[in-house]
DNA sequence: TAGATTGTTAATCGATTAACAATC
DNA sequence: TAGATTGTTAATCGATTAACAATC
């Protein structure tokens, strides 16, 4: 029993898990679609600009099977997937930040999907304390413990300005948060023991960047030849 | 002189790479904030939970080289960094999509540090037009080939709901857009020359989801020994 | 049955870590 | 000078790709 335990939580290679992270994202469309109910390791490497080889590699971690000639069944797959991600023990999280971009994440419907939701929204300034994002009251900083104690809530999303992150990580450390998810730019300095996620936006457009240089280069070394 | 031109874009390992993203948003912070001129390998590794080592093998992909017992100069090392992501070379960028995530994103001071500016933002939304996003003002979907010629536009950053990426996706395809920066969770089908960057913020939480299990598994571990 | 696709093993490739000489 | 830190080479480790038998 301890070891049936001990196995809930199954050691892939690192890669591998960041890819069943994409193919369970891509599963849960495929499933809503309803359009299909079999994929072929050729289709989703194809919708994923991975190869076949790699998929089949990486579903070979999992105890699901595919069939010859018929693929791996949608539903049956993404069973194991929520199972392994732990979809359908729900996550309570809170939103520090009621800008823009923390009511943009407070609004997400896609949350349910991967087995958290939203259960309250915080703010510092007064002026926004009181009023509603979609169906969440805005809450003044001082409410965080109570609330963290009633939802048990253990990850926090950060999505103050700048120069303020730090010292609301350091609120939420004293707090007893076990996870940040963290939404500026600003490298936290937290407890070892403490999660830090960093959600920086800006990396996506530096490889952007990267790559369109990269492709007028090559188009520059094509019409040289 | 062909050479030379080539060698602008350097080939660094991939993991390399993604680190260098991470030192430059780290060192674009510190010389902001002014506190030191040098940095040794060991600080930056504390600060993003990596090995000395492995900072200082990244570091020697690079030109600019460290002094023992005194470290890496962060403004030299910084302009290098600047140099090799290209952020000199302004790129202007567009959103598609003024709702909250699209207005954060309008709002962010951050993209002048990377060498990008929003130069437009655009929703198909009547009521929306013509409203103000900082400062911009909102525009209609027919504008975009107008404003995409007119400031050489080559990234567009998509921030509309799930059921409309697609759509917005093709649309843009053909108005001969080069990058897609993706916010929406969609998979996007393009063809193949056109970069999508695909910014699922869900896959954040995915692995803070995993993290915690872990913890708590290895928690229920020691408790048992 | 023939052909296509899966699943696994072995080979290759790439990234990290260890060790240590060079240098401030 | 002694000690700390850098930079590089070699060793190890991990991930991807290739090859191919199994199977529908």
């Amino acid at each position: 029993m301890k070891s049936e335990k001990s196995k809930e939580i199954l050691k892939f290679p690192k890669a591998t898990f960041e890819r069943l992270k994409q193919y369970h994202a891509l599963l849960t469309q495929l499933e809503i679609e309803q359009k299909q109910r079999y994929i072929l390791s050729e289709e989703i490497a194809e919708m994923l600009k991975i190869t076949p080889e790699q998929v089949r590699k990486d579903f070979s971690y999992l105890k699901t099977s595919g069939k010859p000639k018929v693929g791996y069944n949608i539903s049956e797959l993404l069973a194991e997937l929520d199972e392994l991600f732990g979809i359908k023990a729900n996550d309570n999280i809170i939103i520090v930040g009621a800008g823009n971009l923390g009511s943009a994440l407070a609004n997400y419907k896609g949350f349910q999907n991967i087995g958290a939701r939203v259960v309250a929204i915080f703010d510092k300034d007064q002026e926004k304390v009181g009023k509603m994002v979609g169906e969440l009251m805005v809450l003044p900083l001082k409410d965080i413990p109570r609330v963290v104690r009633r939802f048990h809530v253990r990850t926090v999303a950060i999505c103050v300005p700048e120069d303020a992150a730090q010292q609301v990580a350091d609120l939420l450390v004293a707090y007893g948060i076990k996870a940040i998810w963290n939404f500026s730019t600003r490298i936290l300095d937290v407890p070892n023991d403490v999660i830090v996620q960093n959600e920086d936006i800006t990396r996506g457009l530096l490889s952007i960047k990267h790559m369109l240089a990269e492709s007028e280069k090559r188009k520059y070394e094509n019409s040289e030849v």
